[in-house]
DNA sequence: TTCTAATATAACCATATAGTTATATCAATA
DNA sequence: TATTGATATAACTATATGGTTATATTAGAA
């Protein structure tokens, strides 16, 4: 399981605020400027979430004119949904970590 | 969408830590004293995580005897597979955003 | 009952996060 | 070229987070 990759998309979606800009973007893309009055947020704040929205691959800019307009990725959610609903199976690791000593037994 | 719950579950699984004891439990339940060696962080740290995923009810607990042995609930993974599977369709929210004046257009 | 082992909670610390205001950048237009 | 409007970045602040050590709780064993 590539932690990092997953944790950076999840830490991404985990906020209430680029959860919502996720769910207007899947509707329609939006500039940044249509998004500001939206949640009542600054435009910095804005441009904030979305960059990081941005580093995870969840969106896409584009620029016209003088504005620039996000669009939603899906192939991150996609990735999330895949990890999630197929968990690793980590029975290697655990006689691995039995091998080196680090499985404490403890009867269960 | 549940912002809220979705909000709970993601930040509950976006630290690296907590992913990869979620994928332990999917593998076999294990008891806190197993996960402390594992992660190489303290009893109390592990403690901590454990009851961060407790409150987004992605685990369980059942205490044997002196050992508390905690087991996964799928549930709420699948919760998030299914709404980041099918966002919400916003159009309605658009409409009425456009009805309050909320929504700038900037001729996209 | 006393001691020990496993777990949880409290108090604390350093860093990350989400917001703010001020300012810089960049494209269109006068 | 100068100005204006949209967006990004910088600097800052308050709170959340993830770790620590110390201590409380709880269950079994002596």
């Amino acid at each position: 399981m590539d932690s990092g990759k997953l944790v950076t998309i999840l830490k991404a979606l985990a906020d209430p605020t680029r959860l919502n800009i996720v769910a207007l973007l899947n509707t329609r893309s939006c500039c940044v400027c249509e998004l500001v009055p939206i949640f009542g947020i600054s435009q910095p704040a804005i441009s904030k979430h979305l960059s990081r929205l941005k580093q995870a691959n969840l969106v896409s800019e584009t620029r016209k004119g003088m504005w620039v307009i996000y669009s939603l990725n899906r192939e991150p959610l996609e990735y999330v949904r895949a990890v999630l609903g197929e968990l690793p199976d980590m029975t290697e690791d655990f006689k691995r970590l039995e091998a080196e000593g680090l499985l404490v037994s403890c009867d269960d």
